[in-house]
This record gives C-alpha cells, sequence and structure tokens, in this order.
DNA sequence: CTGAAAGCGCTTACAG
DNA sequence: CTGAAAGCGCTTACAG
C-alpha cells in the first residue's frame, strides 16, 4: 500500500541504493548525475513517498524518537512544559513520546521499559518520589537522560532545575513585608528535593525575619488527597490566628481557593497568600494571587538542547546542572 | 547495547526462530519442549529483553501505533479526550501518537504525512476547516480512520459526535425560560458544520418561541483574533439591550469572562449566560456557569473502538456514525 | 556515476 | 520438537 524505495527505484531502472541516496540528500557528494536525481525526487513526490522509518530506524540504530515522562500531563504546568519540549525537538528533527508516571515510581518504570521497546534515543525525566535507582540504572545502560525540574543527589546526570530555595526565600520575604505575622506553608508530602529546598526557602525567610518557624504551620498535603488534606488544612487554619499562607505549587493554592470559594468566600478575606508558579485560572479571579513564574520555554529548549547533546556528540563530559531564575509577579 | 533475540539464542545454544516463538507465547501451540521454553523466558527476564517494536513492526507490517490528530492540544477540552483515548488504546495495546493541527489545515497534512511515515494502524481525527479532500485521499488509500467530534458531509467514514443542533436547542430555551428576552450568540467564524448546527439550534430555539432572530445578534469570532473579537462583541453588547448570551464553546465563553473581570466586573451582572461545554475554571468563579457536558470518556473509547474494528476486521462495514447525548450542568 | 550485497531484529512458512 | 532461510524497507560500505 505505502511507496518504498523499492518500488521508484523499479519504475526507473535504478538501484534502490540510489533512490535512497538522492531521497536523504545524499546526492551532492559528487556522486549522482543530476538527470536521475532530478527523476527521482520528481517521483517520489508524485507517488507521496514517506520513508518507513522503522526500517530507517532498525538500519542505523537510531530512532529519532526522545522519550519524555512527566509527572502529570493533566496538570497544565507539565503539558505546557510538554509543549515546549515539542516544539524545540521538532527543530532539531525529533519526534517526542510522552507519558505520565502519575507521580508512580512503578509506573514511571513501565513506561522507561516501554519506551525502550521504541528504541527511544534518550529520555527527558521528570522523576518521581523513589525513581533514582531506575534512573542510574538507565545511565548504567549508557542510554542519554536528562533529568528535569527535579533532581536527586550524588547522581551524575544533565539536570535542569530552577532556584527553588531562593523563590520560596523572596516569596515568604514578599509575605512578610505585606504585613504577615504569621505564615503558613502549604507542600506536598515528598522525599522529592525540589520541595525540600522550598519549604528551607520558606524556613529561611522567617527566620532572617526574626519570626519563629513553627512545625504546626507546616502542612504537607499527599498528591492522593490533594483536595481533601488541603481542606482539612484551611479549616485548621481558619480557627488560627495566621494571617499570610505560602503555597509551594499553583495546585494547592487552586484547590485552597476552590474550598473557600465553595463555601461561598474569598480566600483574600483571611490570608494574603502567594502561590509557587502561576496557573490560569488566577485570570479569572476577582482577586490577584501573587506568585512565581518558571521560565518553561527555556527549561524546555534546554532540556533537549542537553540530550541532543548527548545523543550526537556521544563522548562523555561532566553533567551539566542548569539553574534557571524565577519570575515573580505581584500586584 | 540493547539484548536481541539472537543474543538470547546463542547463550541458550538454540535458534532465534524459537526464541521468538516462545517469547510471543505461541510455544502452547505443542511444539516447544517445556523446558527449552522456560530456560528462554527466565534468561530474556534477567536480561531485561525488550523487543526490538520497529523490527517486528517492519516484519508484522502493522506498528501497533495509532495516530491522533487533534485541533489544539493545549486546550483542556481536546487534552481530556486525547488522555480517555489513549487510556482505551492501551487496553486494546496500542500506542497513540498525538498531534496538533491548530485548526490549520496545511498543519494537518502534514501531521498526517509525517504519522504515515510512523506507520500508524489508524488515524483518529478531529478534522479542520478545508481538510474534507486530505480526509478522503486517506479513506482512498484504504487507511482506516476515524473522525471525532466534527463532521463532513458525503464521506464515508466513521464518526463519533455529539447531538449539537438539539444541545444548543435546549441551551437557548433553557435561557429563555430564564427570563431572557433577546439572546446573543457568540461562535467561531468557520465553515465546521458542527458549529453551523449549534447556530442552527439556536435560532430554531428563538423561533419556537416566537423570538425574532437578529443578523446582529450572531458574533463570529475568528479563532485567531479569539480575545480580540470576544472583547470588541461584548463591548458592543454592553450598549444594547441584550441580556443573554449563548456562547458554542466553552473557550467563547470564558474569554467572555475574563473580559468583563478585567475591567472589575461579572459578565452575570449583565447577562445570563450558557455555555456549550464545561470548563474547570467555571468551579472558581463566584458564579455559577450553566453549561451542557460532553461525555467524553465514551467518546473517546467508541473511538478507539470504532478504529480497533477498521484495523483488525479489514471487511469493510458501513461506515457508523456514532452520536451521543450531552449533559445539563444548570442551577 | 551506479549497482550488488549485506545486515539491522524480527517473524513466518518450510523442512526435517 | 527444532533449525535454516527468506524477507519486511532501508542504508552503507564495497566494487566497478
Amino acid at each position: 500500500m505505502q511507496v518504498s524505495i523499492k518500488d521508484i527505484a523499479e519504475k526507473l531502472g535504478v538501484s534502490p541504493a540510489l533512490v535512497s541516496l538522492v531521497l536523504n540528500g545524499k546526492e551532492k557528494e559528487g556522486r549522482v548525475n543530476e538527470e536521475t536525481a532530478r527523476k527521482i525526487r520528481e517521483l517520489a513526490a508524485k507517488l507521496n513517498y514517506a520513508p518507513n522509518r522503522f526500517a530507517k530506524a532498525l538500519k542505523k540504530g537510531k530512532s529519532g524518537i526522545l522519550g519524555l515522562i512527566i509527572a502529570d500531563l493533566s496538570n497544565p504546568f507539565y503539558a505546557k512544559l510538554a509543549r515546549y519540549i515539542e516544539d524545540e525537538a521538532e527543530l532539531f528533527n525529533y519526534k517526542v513520546i510522552i507519558g505520565s508516571s502519575d507521580e508512580n515510581a512503578k509506573k514511571m518504570t513501565s513506561l522507561i521499559n516501554i519506551m525502550k521497546s521504541y528504541q527511544v534515543d534518550g529520555f527527558m525525566i521528570v522523576p518521581t518520589e523513589f525513581s533514582q535507582k531506575r534512573i542510574e540504572m538507565l545511565i548504567a545502560e549508557n542510554i542519554p537522560v536528562v533529568l528535569v525540574d527535579r533532581y536527586f543527589t550524588g547522581i551524575h546526570v544533565d539536570n535542569v532545575l530552577v532556584n527553588n530555595a531562593d523563590t520560596a526565600f523572596k516569596a515568604v520575604d514578599y509575605l512578610i513585608a505585606q504585613g504577615c505575622r504569621k505564615i503558613a506553608v502549604f507542600t506536598y508530602q515528598s522525599k522529592l528535593l525540589h520541595f525540600k529546598d522550598r519549604i528551607s526557602g520558606y524556613i529561611h525567610a522567617l527566620s532572617t525575619n526574626g519570626y519563629p518557624v513553627n512545625e504546626e504551620a507546616i502542612f504537607n498535603v499527599r498528591f492522593d488527597y490533594l483536595y481533601e488534606d488541603v481542606k482539612k488544612g484551611i479549616k485548621k487554619l481558619l480557627k488560627s490566628d495566621f494571617d499570610g499562607i505560602f503555597f509551594t505549587t499553583d495546585t494547592l493554592a487552586l484547590n485552597a481557593i476552590r474550598i473557600l470559594r465553595e463555601s461561598g468566600s474569598d480566600i483574600t478575606r483571611y490570608f494574603k497568600i502567594f502561590s509557587f508558579d502561576e496557573n490560569d485560572t488566577f485570570d479569572f479571579l476577582n482577586f490577584t494571587v501573587p506568585h512565581s513564574v518558571q521560565p518553561l520555554d527555556e527549561i524546555g529548549q534546554k532540556t533537549v538542547h542537553l540530550i541532543a547533546d548527548q545523543i550526537e556528540n556521544k563522548k562523555s563530559k561532566d553533567p551539566q546542572v542548569i539553574i534557571f531564575e524565577t519570575k515573580f509577579v505581584i500586584p
């Protein structure tokens, strides 16, 4: 059904090898007759020839496919990141296959295996909790890997991040400057270091400003009980004298906003808030949400550059850790 | 680097063919020695063997990959649909590659060509305006296709839709029952028939209720100037005596809401509204937005069933057109 | 300037 | 019960 190189070769009475050469633009190596080349190109166009990538990949040992594993595709933050990565990959002639780990290390491992069977040339991964070992195996197998958004210690790998602790510090500092005296923080219950860093930044800002750090002020929300846990936390805070909340993620902020909204009220009536990361919904509220923004476009681009570099320049340089600055959007 | 069937065969002193048989679960055809089979499976597991899908696809002439082309992946409506389709496809052992046409027929064509080169076994397409011919070519090439969300006339193809005209009729009827006397409609400037149907439903509801149909009440928004055109429309309406708006899409409703929000006001202060399709942001507003909901899960599942059926049962039955009912979410 | 041949990893008749 | 061989569509040395 599909036209092959052989079909073209036969109709033109030349060898398949020649057709391959021409169609891959390698005829300018001074080897192919101009006239023959022209004929081949014309017939290929007319027949709507599309090369079989499987055959090509099989022969070349390279698929031209990159595997992207993100934490949660239904989260717009990662959906946007995926889009930027896809767009940049396209410029490098790579196709991206995307999988969502749903914050589950087992699912991440299974995605890695599936993608390996699709012969991906390299992996870009937003790693889940407890997935360090699987990543290390990949590196040991000599398969190109770039980690994004999150990191582990003691692992030798390219990594693209933002300045988590610093952003959190400035965020809490901002709330204090706005007059907050008691600031709570909502974060995910997780061993992932970028969350730890955001909490460190929070603590650092409090102590720098001479405020006490209170264990009770730190709310650890479970991924799988996001709504419920935030609700519990907010209820508790409403009975206390806290006047500010720092959310280490926009999903946490959004759920808190929603919970108050559901009882017919606005969160800003009770607290000044700050959200690490933006959310499109912020634009539709009848109050503004101060937040930080990650340069997702640059993060995506850099990620692709790093993986392409690993694939194309096999020589193993020292791994690079790239840290981007966040921007602040405050009224 | 990757383990192949040959590696396993050599280490065990058997032929590659045997390994292939066992690893594909075809040894129970009474042909392979139990003991040999066990050894093969054990070694494969130990070596973390993953079959090279390219080689397999090349040999079998089937890739196990489905191509999904949607209008806009950054639109949560399509992102959700894509997710349901992926999940269902997984149950059928298909992998899905997704492309976004951005409502552009040229881009759609180019995506089709790329996906063909990935040897997709079939296409699931949310077609753009002016793309009927390209779809017909696909059908002529005998490649399995299912159209989703939108349709053309005079084309012989499986199609999954909702009851557009009927939903629009009920929506406008609802606004009238709420006391609206003059109802405007915002829709996309497009020849796509499902939009036409929604306008028909609107017109039908007006005339059924004895209201005049006014050309001035129909606002055709350009995809590429969504925000600007909605803004112009809203400004115009604010100077008139319209008291209701039917939006043929949640994105239109959302932009209208946002535009009023930006001038510090709520749309509900001026109009009763109804949105065709839901949007997560509706939950965060300090008013409710009556809207209809499409059964995206069922739509996604049915789409996969239809394409899988086409691929697996080559016999060409008559094309099926499946029409789902929408649900209404009104206060 | 061009062709014949080998081989990527797999599956599938065909022999035995 | 098992092996040898062909071939999917392509590319890449190797010859000429």
